[in-house]
DNA sequence: CTTTCATGTTTACAAACGTAATCGGTACGC
DNA sequence: GCGTACCGATTACGTTTGTAAACATGAAAG
């Protein structure tokens, strides 16, 4: 409704982002600024979504304070405002945080031991690496 | 590389475990087999739970088929059915699927430009690319 | 035996999530 | 102007999650 004069409290609070709602901010990630439709046509189809559904998504997102709306004309103009990269980096983190002590290494050794780096993986990783000790 | 010889368990555990649900697990995986009243010990302090709440955990973990439950005398014995390595695994490749487009080195560049990498990671990752090397 | 303690089971209940239908306003066609 | 299609906002509703109390039951103590 109108004004929430609760006691307010300061906490940046944390609003996580679902799973479905990631992939709204994918898609706006993706493309810049888009309207809920144009929201919907990338989205609906892999997703199995009406477009209603991406329109709840879109005003959660709003709530969170992950996107932002400038009107255009008679609709909306959604945006992102947190970076991809933030949200990635926070996501990765809380991984390596809940699972591996905290320890990105542990992370690596895991997947090494899983075999699921490919040749090419192991090769880029191995590039960064050399990158990053010079 | 999927083998056909295992018997016919192969259920692919649908159910996800919950983050509170995981920090039970993770007192049984240290642990191996506890009563409800050991997992509270282990996780009710840091978690700020009562015991209530752990019972809540295991038996939601036990319709999850997550753990397994043997009487010992007047009460049941837990323990994990799920390996750990394969929750890890799990949880470790949803995140890279849905955000490194399922390619742990666009990850591993992630930790590596956000600087979460230290030292001791670097040379620990350096180490095991040797080894696999080989 | 009866009271009490310990322990699993059932029930509770609010918040978040997934998914969507419906409402209310308005730009556009006629 | 008037209806209509389109849009964001509101409302809805079942499920999962977090957190826990109430209940039942058997064991232990007295």
């Amino acid at each position: 409704m109108a004004d929430h004069d609760e006691p307010r409290d300061n906490s940046p609070t944390p609003d996580r982002i679902s799973e479905a709602e990631h992939a709204v901010m994918e898609a706006l990630w993706m493309r810049g600024t888009l309207t809920a439709t144009e929201v919907c046509d990338i989205v609906c189809e892999t997703r199995g979504w009406s477009l209603a559904t991406v329109k709840t998504l879109l005003s959660r997102l709003v709530q969170k304070g992950a996107i932002d709306t400038r009107p255009d004309g008679r609709r909306y103009l959604y945006s992102a405002v947190i970076e991809r990269a933030d949200y990635v980096g926070g996501e990765s983190r809380r991984l390596v945080d809940r699972l591996f002590g905290g320890r990105p290494a542990s992370l690596f050794a895991h997947l090494a031991e899983a075999e699921a780096l490919s040749e090419d993986d192991l090769a880029e990783i191995e590039a960064l690496l050399k990158e990053m000790r010079k």
